[in-house]
RNA sequence: GCGGGUAUCGCCAAGUGGUUAAGGCCCCGGAUUGUGGUUCCGGUAUACGUGGGUUCGAGUCCCACUACCCGCCCCA
């Protein structure tokens, strides 16, 4: 037997009303917030990802699932599966010269993202991503834009209590300056870290921050290096920008907490970078991802043009919400006559009501049954009611059944 | 890549070496040939993850493999 392939899963059946009601609330929350949808390949060159991504991650070192097509010697350029979207979106942003248009652009997305990894809880190979992009905009207004439409995102969804975690990792300069200081302060005791820490330490010191390993943890805790790691190397300008972005937040009664070691894990971070995480979600507790990344379109060839975004992941949602039951069809017809009931049937439809009738030419009883199962209404079209042209409609929750005289009555229900 | 756990019909689930592998849900039919959701009766099904081994006999014991779940790493 085929079955799905690991980290992969069919979703349907009872899960799919809670999907659709996850992607409309997504589309009205965004598209309300002015972001406008686009779909991008699930495929792009491999080289957008080494680049935008960034070559010293992990998703790019070891999670991406890269292959190539009608073979080395025709020479086709390397392809992986997207494993997150906002390079494709920069992609596409610089393709089609949208800094032509006036600023900000603002887009959103949702759909399948691809990383090979080991499955667990919160985490599959194939999952699905609901972002936003925004160009255009380097105050600190676009930062909160993009904040604020992910909460009432997630407050559309009834996830009202989850908290923004908030923090600024400056422009490259400061950044480069905190790297260096924490590399600095940090070599005596490179020996005596993780393996993991050995590693980031070369290739991406803030990383150093995220360890989770006990060893690790007490050196971060002694004084010496506790100051370097908490104080500040974010420049005037940057304070400002990050300042005025807090200010925002308080004034729209965003709550968030201040945590200086959200340093996330994709390169192409700048100044804000925020988490929204839930506890219930296990070990892998973030919900939704973000953050400023002023340098990306440059990085890829476009015009320097300041963006931010977010990316939430749709499973993790799903795990939170309180699930949808699908609603019941509007109406069911009942009846042995198949060609008057079709009939029926096919009006009903063409005047946008749900209904359905019995295909297999059961007995009166069993399609009732049917009908009281999956149907608000039983529509009961018998001899009589073709005979003396009126149909029965039966409130399948009540009981309660009634006499009406024309078809147009019945769009009433 | 590294640890831990699990695997019996579509779903839940008994079973701890001895006939034809319980039960519940779902589904189908009947009681009730034009009035359902309750009840009663009956029925369908390629179920012991795969491959080996021990044994007179294996769902049950042993080995290997695979898949899934959970954790580490990392991320959404």
């Amino acid at each position: 037997m085929i079955k799905a392939q690991r980290g992969t899963k069919d979703i349907f059946g009872e899960e799919i009303a809670t999907w659709q009601w996850i992607f409309e609330n997504a589309k009205t929350v965004f598209q309300n917030a002015g972001f406008e949808e686009i779909k991008t390949p699930i495929f792009e060159a491999t080289e957008l990802f080494n680049r935008g991504v960034g070559d010293s991650t992990d998703i790019v070192n070891k999670e991406m699932y890269t292959f190539s097509v009608g073979g080395i010697e025709k020479n086709e350029t390397s392809i992986t599966l997207r494993p997150e979207n906002t390079a494709g979106v920069v992609r596409s942003y610089i393709e089609h010269n949208m800094s032509r248009q006036s600023p900000p652009q603002k887009f959103w997305y949702f759909g399948p993202m691809f990383r090979y990894e080991r499955p667990q809880a919160g985490r599959q190979r194939q999952f699905h991503q609901a972002g936003v992009e925004l160009f255009g905009i380097k105050d600190a207004t676009a930062d909160t834009e993009v904040i604020i439409t992910a909460v009432n995102f997630l407050k559309s969804l009834g996830l009202a209590d989850l908290t923004v975690e908030l923090n600024t990792l400056g422009c490259p300069k400061c950044k480069n300056d905190y790297k260096n200081s924490i590399k600095e302060i940090l070599a005596p005791h490179l020996e005596n870290l993780c393996d993991d820490c050995k590693m980031r330490y070369e290739k991406n010191p803030l990383r150093i921050l995220d360890c989770k390993n006990e060893n690790c943890k007490k050196i971060f805790e002694k004084d010496e290096i506790k100051e370097v790691i908490l104080k500040d190397y974010i420049c005037d300008e940057c304070r400002e920008h990050f300042d005025e972005l807090k200010k925002y937040l308080d004034e729209l009664n965003i709550k968030y907490t201040i945590n200086k070691m959200l340093v996330r894990g994709l390169d192409y971070y700048n100044r804000t970078v925020f988490e929204i995480k839930s506890e219930a979600l296990g070990s892998q507790s973030a919900v939704c991802g973000g953050g400023r990344y002023d340098g990306l379109v440059e990085m890829l060839g476009g015009t320097s043009t300041p963006a931010v975004g977010f990316a939430m992941g749709v499973e993790r949602l799903y795990t939170l919400v309180d699930k949808i039951t699908p609603s019941k069809t509007d109406f069911f017809v009942v009846s042995n006559n198949t060609k008057e009931a079709m009939k029926l049937v096919q009006k009903l439809r063409e005047n946008n009501k749900s209904t359905e009738f019995d295909l297999q030419k059961r007995k009166f009883a069993k399609q009732l049954e049917k009908a009281s199962k999956i149907a608000k209404y039983a529509i009961i079209l018998g001899e009589d009611e073709i005979e003396k042209n009126f149909y029965s409609l039966k409130n399948l929750s009540t009981g309660e059944q009634k006499k009406i005289d024309s078809f147009d009555e019945l769009l009433d229900y």
